[in-house]
DNA sequence: CTGCCCCCCTGCCTGC
DNA sequence: TGCAGGCAGGGGGGCA
């Protein structure tokens, strides 16, 4: 998302906001639109999940996404297309005008998305961002680490890397996608998985990311790209949704099980995953 | 602090 | 055709 949207943005002003909603999971802040009126954006970053927009006034918005949050660009070249502005849809919450003539479009059926706007220089204080963990492509994230941010947690596996606190930004698709990668099943306890195994989840973690974001993400139902087109990691899935399917390691005889641990589903392979 | 459970919300699909 | 129930890329917050 943040590589779609950094062509459009970087360098520009935005002319307008436009709120057709006063909240989306949380109240959208105070004055935003006034807030964001005439500021430039200086550079498009991210952190974890979360997008960030650094702007000429000393402020930074915050951008969630949420479960079915999109952000769509309309009204300027992308790749070999000119976008042109679509009709409104329902659930377009917020619209950015942008120099230029860009369109930024933040559609959100369920409202799970968040918006915010904070001082940039106490960026790392905000309550969203200061109790993440290391950045899974960082430096920060590595074996050393990873034993000893879950020696002696009970939790599951699974329940563990999807602890933004224990390393930022994975999901359950990509966790699901990982483990399997690393031979680990997802309902062993995180602290007592083998230092070995432990050593190829890193790699793992790392190997799947890099793959999604190179194929512009995971398009299930919601999900798309800045410029509207369908990600399509969801095609190179070894276990999530394959429930019933035959496991694609090679060699392996197992059948891919669903179960649910903390209210979500987890796919698995029972057979190459210990 | 840890682990668990519920909740926020809309839309889509299945089965009866 | 209608309706109930289950499910969905997240994550904050309350509870024991």
């Amino acid at each position: 998302m943040r590589r779609g949207l950094a062509p459009v943005l970087e360098g520009r002003t935005i002319f307008a906001a436009r709120l057709n909603r006063p909240d989306l999971r949380w109240p959208l802040p105070e004055r935003m639109a006034e807030r964001l009126t005439g500021a430039r954006v200086l550079r498009l970053g991210r952190r974890s999940k979360y997008l960030l927009a650094e702007l000429s006034t000393g402020e930074t918005l915050i951008v969630h996404l949420g479960m079915s949050g999109r952000i769509l660009v309309s009204g300027v070249a992308l790749g070999h297309f000119v976008h042109d502005h679509p009709a409104p849809q329902k659930h377009d919450h917020v619209v950015f005008e942008i120099e230029g003539g860009a369109r930024i479009t933040f559609n959100d059926p369920r409202r799970f998305g968040a918006m915010d706007l904070t001082a940039t220089d106490a960026l790392d204080r905000h309550r969203l961002l200061a109790g993440l963990g290391p950045e899974p492509l960082g430096n920060g994230f590595h074996e050393l680490y990873l034993t000893g941010r879950l020696g002696g947690r009970q939790t599951p596996i699974k329940a563990a890397l999807l602890d933004q606190r224990v390393v930022a930004g994975l999901g359950n698709i990509y966790v699901c996608e990982a483990l399997h990668r690393a031979g680990i099943s997802p309902l062993r306890q995180a602290g007592r998985i083998a230092a070995a195994r432990l050593a190829t989840l890193v790699p793992a973690i790392r190997t799947v990311l890099t793959e999604a974001i190179e194929a512009g993400g995971s398009s299930l139902r919601d999900y798309r790209q800045a410029d509207g087109e369908l990600g399509y990691f969801q095609h190179n899935f070894r276990v999530y949704g394959r429930e019933g399917k035959p496991c694609p390691t090679p060699g392996c005889p197992g059948t891919i099980r669903r179960v649910v641990q903390s209210g979500r589903s987890t796919f698995y392979c029972p057979q190459c995953q210990r």
